[in-house]
DNA sequence: CGACTTTGACCTGCGC
DNA sequence: GCGCAGGTCAAAGTCG
């Protein structure tokens, strides 16, 4: 066992002090019924909300808390990405539960402690190769995000000399507005309609009134808006929808909503209520919620457009999940026709066959489906599923997802690589870690995943939180290299870019971090 | 009284 | 062209 300095035990307990605080931070954000609900007493408070942040990171923290309660010492050792240190540092007292050993224990004890100590030299292993893995991905997200900028300037550059072409404007918007990425990375073939919110996000912002609303003298302005993206609405209107098991009416999803509709849906004897985003004015994100017809218990909660607006943290990343799965739909037409063809057998809309490419991804992250039938492409990140053993028939099939996917040449695995792609231009071929390398699809690492996915997906709250952590670090975050060794990096390093020192973006490294800790935690977990 | 929800009406797209 | 269904609007109602 390698001695560990000290400088980086005194490191690794400010990060465990460092996670504690974003966890308060976020369960502040779940706590509250919504967010800015208290104010001036008006009955928002009254919605009863699932609360996936607050919930994901009290269940961490109650592991936590357990592990220093109960003497469990060996999940404290798992619940960060240095994992290896730690574990080297583990001594069977410690593993006994840092009371340090009675003098007259057991040799079983000691057997134990051995045992022990032998899963977490095992652990640290894996955590060693979940690092190297974490690291490329970093890596290619980083090089990817520098491509996305280039293009994104290249847009602005172009849309400048050419005022009829949609603007790539980034001023208080998402990273990763599907809405707003520019055509050179959605999709050069994307027509303009592309930008159906954006006419609305941006207050109206250029011409849009022009052409339908001398149609008819009738209509309010709001309603020639409605009616135009209404036209626009067929061609691209990408929607995420969460399926939850809840018994709320509504998840807590750190937006402030305002209830504008209610409809009988056909087919469902549970009534669908329509939200529109208040925390800005003129923002264009709406969401459905709404029953389960079959299991009334499960919540389907649609979310469409992106926030034109700062988010608390809590909302920024689910913010960030939606808006980088209808990022990954609306993007996806630029996929040539070789790689079309590639999934010649599912027939489904442009929109598809990348997203077939990325569906295997999207299941470990809880099980995720395309429809491609109605008019807006539509992702469903579905929580409802306690999955089976990960030797099951289910995991065997995920992991048959995988195996397929690592069968596919020259279309590297992660949606990171894939989802902003356009046609001309397609990232650079990422720094080929191939597909089993990422997956660790051979051996001992197969099984690894095969427990990884069960662990994931078995709990819908932690499944939305690292959801949530990796579609920010894929789609949104602003400094690419989300995980760091040093919690103190996260809190603040006067980051480049937009704001290393905003408090939001802190906690959304937090959150990162949160989620991946738990992951591993529960890699651990799902071991013993 | 202001903020929010409820609910019927209206608009639009789509299939027959 | 007609009817249906989804989505939205806005007046009325409700609540603190």
């Amino acid at each position: 066992m390698d001695l560990v300095p000290k400088q980086q035990q005194s490191k690794e307990k400010q990060e465990e002090e460092q996670e504690e605080e974003m966890m308060m931070v976020l369960a502040e954000h779940g706590d509250r019924p919504a967010f800015g609900h208290g104010g001036s007493g008006g009955r928002r408070s009254e919605i009863k909300e699932v609360d996936f942040f607050s919930a994901a990171c009290s269940a961490a923290a109650r592991r936590r808390t357990d592990g220093e309660d109960g003497g469990c010492d060996n999940t404290t050792v798992n619940t960060a990405l240095d994992l290896l240190t730690r574990a080297a540092v583990a001594t069977p007292a410690a593993v006994d539960g840092g009371e340090g050993t009675a003098s007259g224990r057991d040799k079983e004890v000691d057997v134990a402690a051995a045992a022990v100590e032998g899963e977490l030299r095992q652990a640290g292993e894996e955590n060693r190769r979940l690092r190297r893995m974490l690291e490329e991905l970093t890596r290619s997200h980083s090089a990817l995000y520098h491509q996305l900028i280039q293009a994104q300037q290249q847009q602005q550059q172009a849309s400048a000399a050419n005022p009829m072409l949609p603007a790539a404007t980034t001023t208080g918007v998402q990273f990763m507005d599907p809405g707003r990425v520019s055509p050179a990375i959605a999709g050069a073939a994307a027509p303009p309609a592309f930008s159906a919110d954006r006419a609305d996000s941006d207050g109206g912002s250029g011409g849009s009134g022009g052409q339908a609303d001398q149609n008819d003298g009738m209509r309010t302005p709001e309603r020639s808006e409605n009616a135009d993206r209404a036209a626009e609405a067929p061609l691209r209107r990408a929607r995420v929808s969460v399926r939850a098991r809840s018994e709320a009416p509504m998840i807590n999803d750190g937006c402030p909503w305002r209830k504008y509709g209610q409809k009988m849906a056909k087919g469902n004897p549970c009534p669908r209520s329509y939200y529109r985003c208040t925390m800005a004015t003129g923002c264009p994100v709406r969401k459905q919620v709404q029953r389960c017809a079959e299991d009334k218990a499960v919540l389907i909660t649609t979310y469409e457009g992106t926030h034109n607006h700062q988010l608390p943290a809590a909302a920024a990343a689910m913010a960030k999940t939606t808006s980088a799965a209808a990022a990954m739909l609306l993007s996806s037409p630029a996929v040539s026709h070789d790689a079309g063809t590639l999934f010649a057998g599912h027939h489904v809309a442009a929109p598809a066959p990348l997203f077939q490419y990325h569906h295997p991804y999207a299941s470990a992250m809880g099980g995720a489906t395309l429809s491609a039938s109605a008019p807006f492409p539509t992702i469903t990140l579905d929580l409802t599923h306690s999955p089976p053993p990960a030797s099951s028939a289910a995991a065997a099939g995920l992991l048959q997802h995988y195996r397929q996917l690592s069968s596919v040449p020259a279309m590297p695995p992660f949606p990171m690589y894939g989802f902003p792609a356009a046609a001309g231009h397609r990232p650079v071929a990422p720094p080929q870690p191939s597909a089993a390398t990422l997956l660790g699809l051979n051996g001992r690492n197969r099984s690894a995943l095969e427990t990884m996915t069960a662990a994931i997906t078995s709990d819908p709250n932690f499944t939305t939180a690292l959801a949530a952590a990796l579609s920010t670090i894929m789609a949104g975050g602003a400094e690419p290299p989300a995980l760091r060794s040093g919690a103190a990096d996260a809190a603040g390093d006067g980051g480049n870019g937009s704001g290393g020192t905003d408090p939001a973006t802190a906690a959304a490294a937090g959150a990162r971090e949160t989620a991946l800790h738990a992951l591993l935690q529960r890699l651990n977990d799902s071991r013993q």
